[in-house]
DNA sequence: ACCAAGACGAGAGTCGTTATCATCTCTCGC
DNA sequence: GCGAGAGATGATAACGACTCTCGTCTTGGT
């Protein structure tokens, strides 16, 4: 599933404006992400680079996608299972959140608007400056809870 | 900090009712967490426990914390460090979640209607019997932000 | 074409967590 | 109390995700 047409020359754009050069990893693990709008481990990314006849190490897999998640392109995402996840971020400020089943594993994505409005209320009556906040639903499924 | 002088009695009473013995490292971890009720992870407990001369192996307490969490009487969180900490679970379902100050690392933790309203509704809408959830609001704390 | 800075890949290393296994101990029936 | 057996514990090895190191290759500019 491709989250926008756009992304990927955006993500390669917002690259080239930081000073950084290109380089075939960085085009291979964007062009992966693209085609995944959700969830993606470092491993899963790696595997399909090469699945696809591309050459890339897995350090570089992690040197990309920490550089993609500090310009703000990229989203780390963390289910809880010791392994991080990665997924593609609008520039528009527009993501999804996670739900779990405990069940089968699966994963679907969601977005809600009181749930952010909530998160802005907290974080200012604390008096922090919000730039990031994780959230994850876990429970049974309706298949697994039958 | 203790949550509730309550806690400890409650947990050990939780271990027999579920058919577990008694046992030194179960007694050691138990009268840590009441001790703490936020955030420790499994070296600080471990450490912990053996500064106040215990002895209690690694390994045990990474066990004695899967048995809780599967009880429930201790939640897990994930702060998105790549360590797991720990912190006593209250009966009546009362929990609080975490800010994390990005600059000095500072961990607050919190707790809001609003917001748990707004996750019950999404588990809802989406055909889910929510069991548990996770939330962490990053940012800069007002220190860090002068 | 040349060069310096940067990007890359392979492999070693780190560290949190888990599995193994021999030893110890709690509990229960006697 | 005593003994037996199930369960708990701790030292250590193993595992796996992630990071570091370093030598080589590529990029972009002159
Ligand atoms: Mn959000
Ligand atoms: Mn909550
Ligand atoms: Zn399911
Ligand atoms: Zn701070």
């Amino acid at each position: 599933m491709i989250v926008s047409t756009a992304w990927p020359d955006h993500a390669l754009a917002a690259l080239r404006d930081a000073g950084l050069r290109s380089g075939g990893a960085r085009r291979a693990v964007v062009a992966h992400l693209a085609r995944h709008d959700c969830c993606r481990s470092a491993q899963e990314i790696h595997d399909g680079v090469r699945a696809e006849g591309g050459t890339v190490g897995i350090a570089s897999v992690y040197r990309v996608l920490d550089t993609l998640v500090a310009l703000r392109l990229v989203q780390r995402v963390e289910l809880g299972d010791g392994v991080a996840r990665f997924e593609p971020s609008t520039s528009d400020g527009h993501h999804h959140h996670h739900v779990v089943c405990d069940g089968c594993g699966k994963v679907e994505p969601f977005s809600d608007n009181a749930l952010e409005h909530a998160l802005e209320g907290v974080a200012g009556r604390l008096g922090f400056a919000m730039d990031a906040h994780e959230v994850v639903v876990r429970g049974a499924c309706d298949t697994c809870r039958a």
